[in-house]
DNA sequence: CCATATGATTAGGTTGCCGAATCATATGGG
DNA sequence: CCCATATGATTCGGCAACCTAATCATATGG
């Protein structure tokens, strides 16, 4: 009856997110995309942004986009341009191939749920999603409100 | 209504599993533990163990145990012996520390817990709990059948 | 028009993992 | 008995993903 730290579900949650993280890899690395990448394609979906407000958005460091823009344009899917009002900055936005790259990163998300999914029953798989969204919310974890 | 990889669980999972392994980090510093220390500690309450089935069975190479294991000598909570009956071999087994800092360790993810679980409806707590448990379990996640 | 701020980049460091090479010890077959 | 091979621990070098600080180009306000 001790209580244990692998019984804590803070352990079960950093357990099963790196778990779940390596997984999604996996999946994309067919298509050359790394996890990271993925927050970049979805915030581009909107308008094109400077890499400033890339950084603040998904919450990483200025240099660490630039690796991931370099990445990123090495398999075609954004394009940086020097914005013509204000020359420091780089203009990033999809082409349609990152369109493409985006949506079959869903996909290869939606795949992973599933797996991840198959054990539990309808009401079980609503009752989780809500609980995690509670959490990650509270947490100020989630990009857009 | 186009799917987006950030609606998904495996995006989620991962944030979350990530944000609650820094948060756990950060209550086990001040006892000079990380949390890939945890389940070592919890291991050897049990009898002691030969680094190899320490590595085995947290799902680490060896060259990781070697590392951790300095660690945990250095704050005091392990013993190294090398076993007489097989001198290759080093027993890694508890101190009266390591006893304690166990404890300590599971106090701290327990306080994590809470602080995860605090906008949650009770109900809600043990749905959670059990359907993250039935996930990683049909991973294969869990140290102890 | 110069001081200062801002955007992107580069360089170098840290952490946590891995695989391959190394070293000591054990064990079984000739 | 002794050597080939296996096993346990360790060391070494590498990689991925982050960080900070320094650098460079361009803007902007006094």
């Amino acid at each position: 009856m001790t209580s244990q730290v692998t019984d804590s579900l803070a352990f079960l949650l950093s357990k099963l997110g790196q778990a779940t993280a390596e997984r999604f890899a996996e999946r994309l690395a067919p298509l050359g995309l790394r996890p990271r990448h993925c927050a970049v394609l979805q915030l581009l979906e909107g308008a094109p942004l400077g890499q400033l407000a890339l950084a603040r958005t998904i919450g990483v460091t200025p240099s660490v986009v630039v690796d991931m823009l370099d990445e990123l344009e090495g398999v075609g899917a954004v394009r940086r341009t020097r914005d013509t009002a204000d020359r420091r900055r780089q203009l990033v936005e999809l082409t349609d191939e990152g369109r493409e790259l985006s949506l079959s990163a869903a996909r290869a998300a939606a795949q992973v749920d599933a797996e991840l999914l198959s054990g539990l029953a309808p009401d079980q798989r609503s009752a989780l999603r809500r609980a995690l969204t509670a959490i990650a919310t509270a947490q100020d974890l989630l990009p857009r409100g």
